[in-house]
DNA sequence: GTCTTGACGTTTA
DNA sequence: CTAAACGCCAAGA
């Protein structure tokens, strides 16, 4: 039996959880690798987002690093798109950083809640 | 087939 | 306190 699943690959769990993020919130690339199981895997987090562009529906301007800077603001169209959209949202963004992080900060692990 | 880079984060010096 | 190295896993060259 191969019950080794890691049945949906790393990425795939990504993407389902970015759909979950609520609007007006954020999560970290850490918060989410952690959900996941790796801890130190946030890079693959970032990874997955980047293979979010072929993906419907993943809001990855909700997505920022562990400083709540929008560091993957730069693979944006154009942008200036990311702080745009989570302004919109409410959330206040100033010098590509998030100033209400932690009142925005959505964390997968207790809001899922599992 | 091997080496480097990459939307990050944690730990150690 | 700050600075640097390590760890995660995958894709591109």
């Amino acid at each position: 039996m191969k019950l080794l699943e890691k049945n949906k690959d790393f990425f795939d769990l990504t993407y389902q959880v970015c759909r979950e993020i609520p609007e007006g919130r954020v999560t970290s690339y850490g918060a989410i690798a952690k959900y996941l199981g790796a801890v130190r895997g946030a890079r693959m987090v970032g990874w997955a987002m980047n293979n979010a562009h072929s993906m419907p529906d993943i809001p990855a301007h909700r997505v920022v690093n562990r400083n709540g800077q929008l560091t993957g603001k730069i693979h944006f169209s154009p942008p200036e798109a990311m702080e745009q959209l989570l302004k919109q949202e409410g959330i206040n963004v100033e010098n590509d950083t998030i100033i209400n992080f932690k009142e925005v900060y959505w964390d997968p692990s207790i809001e899922l809640s599992l």
